[in-house]
RNA sequence: GCACCCGUAGCUCAGUGGAUUAGAGCAUCUGUCUUCGGAACAGAGGGUCGGCGGUUCGAAUCCGUCCGGGUGUACCA
């Protein structure tokens, strides 16, 4: 709480003997720099008229030297302004080089679990979110002190490797697989589940039958199926990696299905056992949710006595529990898989595991049909590759620096910072449309619009390396008065964007300061024209910290800042 | 059927632990252009916050209900 609200909440015990913690809110500029509605919050217990509250209060703190104005409006707000000075001095007393963070999660444990991607198919947009946001919320841990352990989960087992190897012995050839690696493999996929689409609306079996007989091999131990399984799986997790690395984005495990399979059919056993689980007469074995509210069980073994998605991410639970010992587990996963992931910390839950598992989930994407309305990306209708992605980003940003001496390491920056920047643009909810034309956007309300500013403080700051920025006693701050107020916000930001999991709100944060900046850069010289000294120390005081905001904020996000562009 | 999510300007979206006159970007129109780099800035038009009802001094925000859309609903992941 800053210093403000704990001269008002400190009144309010004087004056009324009311202990109440203040909110502070950032009203219109033409009503204050910070306003309250304590006075209608507390009017009520006391029996009295807020508006009468909010008078006395504000008679009491215009005698307070903190305030050059303080004002009583509609049923009790109180709208404070203070002078620019004392929000620089504020800001001097908070100031570190950490500011920002916080030490909230000190010694707690968290799993963040992304991108996670299906490893039959070349990586699509489809990842792009729980790569991103999965970044992100392993940054905003970080900043809020927890210990993070990032993991992979990949999907490198279950039903698309009995697709793969079935559609790769029918429709391609060593040949084919050499030369295209990925991308063949995800054309022998998709080819492959419609032709299992249609054997399905024909009421056949024998591509199905054949799929799960593979992957019955590879539980088995089949030499044939472990090696296609093997190659498979070393050409997907090649491309992986490279497509991450574009991304820049990495975890620290890559603890696949594959890897926990084994472990997950020993658990199932033993559930078996003790009766948490039990057996249908078909072989399959399920884990009852009854008392959990779920009229539909969890399937944990196929009736043919196969894994399944349950089976490993059961394996999965125990083995971070075991050995990493975590107080919260997050899964970066799509929003359909909602109910499946209730059911699983049900089953956890039973299990009487306590820790904290929660499933971050986001909306689909959605691409424009012809007539105008909305649908979910998919592989029928022609799902745009991550890699196909990055180069079009790229392409468009090494476009409009044609010409000029921008360096391609700074081009992938821009790139990726459009692209990723468009992901936290809305709630991670909120199902996103997939355009072109948005996601690279590098005006507005966009990453590129935030560099761009970011890369304006800093040419300033290094063009002016040789005069020592500095807190300026006697300089009134007025023209930088706005982006004072902005940058402290920056902690509160942080700690509900933490809290909340909510990455969107740093986006917002980052591009409402850019604007800040943009307007100040317009109107206010630093270090030219009929600057003096002493405001010339002072600005680039203020620019120093600008600076190390956007620089930080954007590494929440994923995103970097180019030393040119 | 049931569960979860969504419905705010032409389009894409913020804002939803109630609170001062509902915000931004894109698009449209009008300005700034011998500059610390215009990927910028200033301004204009554009919204009965899906409908109805309720709670409240006060509702885009909370509750109920209806309409519309999305995603799920055990042998896919």
């Amino acid at each position: 709480m800053n210093n403000i609200a704990l001269i008002i909440k400190q009144e309010l015990i004087d004056m009324f003997a009311v202990d109440h913690d203040v909110q502070l809110t950032r009203p219109d500029v033409q009503f204050g720099d910070y306003a309250t509605n304590i006075a209608l919050q507390v009017a009520k217990p006391l029996g009295k008229n807020p508006r009468e509250v909010a008078e006395a209060l504000a008679d009491k703190l215009r005698q307070a030297d903190e305030f050059t104005e303080v004002s009583v409006a509609g049923p009790g707000f109180i709208n404070l302004r203070v002078s620019a000075k004392s929000l620089m001095s504020e800001l001097e007393g908070q100031w570190s080089d950490t500011f920002g963070e916080n030490t909230d999660g000190a010694g707690k444990a968290v799993v963040v679990e992304y991108p996670s991607p299906n490893m039959a198919k070349p990586y699509s947009v489809g990842h792009l979110r729980p790569g991103n946001q999965g970044w992100a919320v392993k940054r905003l841990m970080e900043a809020t002190g927890w210990t993070v352990i990032t993991d992979n989960h990949l999907g490198d087992y279950g039903a698309p490797f009995g697709v793969w190897v079935t559609g790769f012995l029918k429709l391609s050839s060593d040949g084919a697989l050499q030369q295209d690696g990925v991308y063949e493999l995800g054309r022998v996929y998709i080819a492959t589940k419609k032709a299992l689409k249609e054997e399905k609306e024909r009421g056949e079996a024998t591509l199905a039958n054949e799929v799960q007989q593979w992957l019955l091999k590879l539980e088995q131990g089949d030499e044939q199926a472990k090696a296609f399984s093997e190659r498979f799986n070393q050409i997907s997790l090649e491309h992986i990696h490279g497509v991450m690395t574009r991304l820049k984005i990495s975890t620290d495990y890559e603890l696949g299905e594959a890897f926990f399979v084994p472990q997950g059919k020993a658990a199932v056993a033993r559930l078996l056992e003790t009766g948490t689980a039990v057996q249908n007469e078909d072989g399959s074995i399920i884990v009852p949710l009854d008392d959990y509210g779920f009229d539909v069980p969890l399937l944990v073994q196929k009736s043919n006595g196969a894994a399944l998605y349950a089976t490993s991410d059961l394996a999965t639970i125990l083995y971070r529990e075991e050995h990493w010992h975590p107080d919260k587990v997050i899964y970066c996963v799509g929003g359909e898989q909602q109910f499946y992931f209730t059911q699983l910390f049900a089953m956890a839950k039973k299990l009487g595991i306590t820790t904290d598992l929660y499933h971050l989930w986001f909306g689909v994407i959605d691409q424009r049909n012809d007539d105008g309305t909305r649908e979910k990306m998919s592989s029928r209708k022609g799902v745009v590759l991550m890699e196909e992605l990055l180069d079009k980003a790229e392409a468009r940003a090494r476009s409009i620096v044609e010409g000029r001496d921008i360096s391609e390491e700074d081009i992938q920056k821009i790139a990726l910072g459009a692209i990723k920047f468009s992901d936290f643009s809305a709630d991670r909810r909120t199902n996103i449309l997939f355009d072109w034309d948005s996601i690279f956007a590098l005006t507005g309300f966009s990453g590129p619009y935030i560099q761009y500013a970011s890369v304006r403080v800093n040419k300033i700051l290094n063009d002016n390396v040789d005069t020592e920025p500095a807190i300026v006693g006697d300089y009134d701050y007025e023209p930088e008065k706005a982006i004072l107020a902005k940058i402290l916000d920056y902690p509160a930001v942080v700690t509900l964007a933490a809290d909340s999991i909510e990455p969107h709100k740093i986006a917002t944060y980052l591009f409402e300061l850019a604007r800040d900046m943009n307007r100040y850069y317009e109107t206010t010289p630093v270090a030219t024209g009929d600057v003096s000294p002493v405001q010339q120390q002072a600005r680039l005081g203020v620019l120093r910290k600008v600076s190390h905001i956007f620089t930080h904020g954007l590494s929440l996000l994923g995103i970097e800042v180019p030393s040119r562009m």
